[in-house]
DNA sequence: GCAAAAATGTAGAACGCTACACGTAGAACA
DNA sequence: TGTTCTACGTGTAGCGTTCTACATTTTTGC
């Protein structure tokens, strides 16, 4: 089955670096991990044999004794480009140390879940995890472990990074309402993905009753798939009494909402607001000059990524990081009438 | 500076399921590998067991001998939707193999690469990258290597998948034509991130010159930088002679392009008709209606995983798999006049 | 100046798996 | 009957690191 491969140069090893420098194998180790016990002397000695045979010491053997600085992150999609901001964050964590981001992506995270840790990674982060409180504390027991995205913290063994995402639902409704906007609407998912979903769904909820607007609370759920949001959409906005504005779960869903709208030919946002999450790039484009909540997925990537490197470096309490959300305000929600 | 961490309940071993079994480790081995020379009998009595204790192997420990069934790929932006097509279709491939795929991003595809290859990935599949023909030989000396999106054959010691983006670029250019336009412009990027751009240019110059535009040839090169495209399309916009239609080199500055025209209170397809390249899902949008170059990206993940796989397995020969694009018409890029 | 403590370096046993080299038994062949 | 194959199992030496235990040297305290 398996023909042989075509030879390929031997790498260096640590054992060549230290005949080379001659020291002993576990001197260059201690280098390599900036140990305790090393003189500048010999750190300068070893460090000139690396970088003259440019080694570069191998993941796996590093693994099987102690870490492979290798951190791995579970998206639940790659459609979203929110995402891509999470992932400079985590970059930017990492600058200047030795550790690696790999990504996975998955919509049931359990199999990619066991697959990472059967690729030794040292801690994993795990974004939107569509996963019960349980689940992931199972997880936890078996490597370091944040979550972005996920709510429900009893008894948590793993740090979480959120934004508050019931102020952020709060926030797109009370903007929506200084603007003159009374018959709000929320477009959320059929199947909650995440906690994420109860906790804007709570807090647009509770803005509205806030806001004197309890009765006009129109929660109206799509499944992920596009078709069928976009049939959502359309059904919510021909209806009998189609709402003034729609607050949607993410930006994603409300561009498919200003295209349902412009196929209606209703005009943004005089005939019909709204509102989006996360605050894409796309939000920018004349096209869609959607408003949008910002929850700076850079400042969670990065934050995540600061607390998984210090649980993996032994710290075993948990901590949970919240950001503070805000409104873009663009076109799609000014102010009419 | 690394406190102990808190006991995690030990994995099982090949060991562990070897003595459960009752069988030699080699023997668990060999059913792990689906090698040559294991009884029906043996087989199932050590699966049984691998069962029953929930054994998972640890991809370190395979990798210091043989491989870690671990495919890496590179991409150069994580924003563009159009790469997670390609990542559907390389996860098809992958479906009921024991290969898991692992993402990195980077512009720079060199030190991610390193970093891959230190973990021992088996093999790599680089997405549009921007690297010479020599630097990817070199990569694929250490490690098997596919490239999608690299138009430069000469001695290549790797795979290649690629649509054949001239034809792309001619059918694009074509297409308008078709539907009246004739000052065809093209909007493409200043740094030459990979041979897929010369290509297209190549493609759109031929093509123009075909229909008898050659004098109408125009190719305006924009930075990556959302700021810098913007600037650039509102300066072609807003010239003298302005052209009657775009060709952008991607969906993304398309819609940019969008949003400029749409700024400058022009009607689109009417005053300025656009096309784009990659299909996707966004072009679909009512506020966008993109007319795109379909590349498939599904297949040619696909197509790239597969061509991997074979390489891994030993053949050194390279193969070079070539999808034929299609325009998808949409209202961008109708009849005028 | 001498003991105790601190600093610096080394040897060598794992880590979990693969793959080579072999051993054995039964089947096929002459 | 003996001989050669083939199929099936096993023993064990690494793969490239880390890390504990220990040996040696230097520094410190008095």
């Amino acid at each position: 089955m398996t023909k042989k491969s075509p030879a390929r140069t031997p790498r260096i090893t640590i054992r060549e670096v230290a005949s080379d420098a001659g020291v002993s194998v576990a001197a260059v180790s201690k280098v390599l991990r900036d140990a305790y016990g090393v003189s500048d002397a010999l750190r300068a000695k070893v460090q000139a044999s690396m970088d003259k045979l440019n080694y570069r010491p191998l993941a796996s053997a590093r693994g099987l004794r102690g870490r492979t600085y290798t951190l791995g992150l579970v998206f639940p999609d790659l459609r979203n480009p929110f995402f891509a901001d999470i992932f400079v964050g985590v970059n930017a964590a990492l600058e200047r140390t030795q550790y690696q981001a790999m990504q996975g992506v998955s919509v049931s995270a359990s199999s990619l879940v066991e697959a990472m840790i059967d690729r030794q990674m040292d801690g994993l982060v795990l974004i939107g995890p569509n996963e019960t409180n349980e689940r992931l504390n199972d997880i936890a027991d078996r490597i370091p472990l944040v979550a972005i995205g996920h709510h429900d913290l009893k008894e948590a063994r793993f740090d979480t990074v959120n934004n508050d995402d019931q102020l952020g639902a709060r926030l797109a409704v009370r903007h929506l309402c200084q603007n003159g906007h009374k018959k709000v609407a929320m477009l959320s998912l059929a199947a909650p993905v995440s906690t994420v979903i109860n906790q804007r769904e709570l807090g647009y909820r509770l803005e509205m009753t806030e806001q004197g607007l309890g009765a006009a609370i129109n929660i109206v759920r799509a499944p992920q798939v596009l078709r069928d949001v976009q049939l959502t959409v359309r059904r919510l906005l021909e209806s009998r009494d189609r709402p003034d504005a729609i607050f949607c779960w993410t930006d994603l869903m409300a561009f498919e909402a200003i295209s349902v709208a412009t196929e209606l030919e209703l005009s943004i946002p005089q005939d019909i607001a709204i509102v989006g999450y996360d605050n894409t790039v796309f939000c920018e484009f004349a096209q869609n000059r959607l408003t949008s909540i910002d929850q700076s997925g850079e400042v969670l990537g990065l934050q995540a990524t600061r607390l998984l490197i210090e649980r993996i470096d032994g710290r075993s309490q948990s901590e949970h990081f919240v950001v503070t959300p805000r409104v873009v305000a663009r076109a799609s929600s000014a102010k009419v009438g």
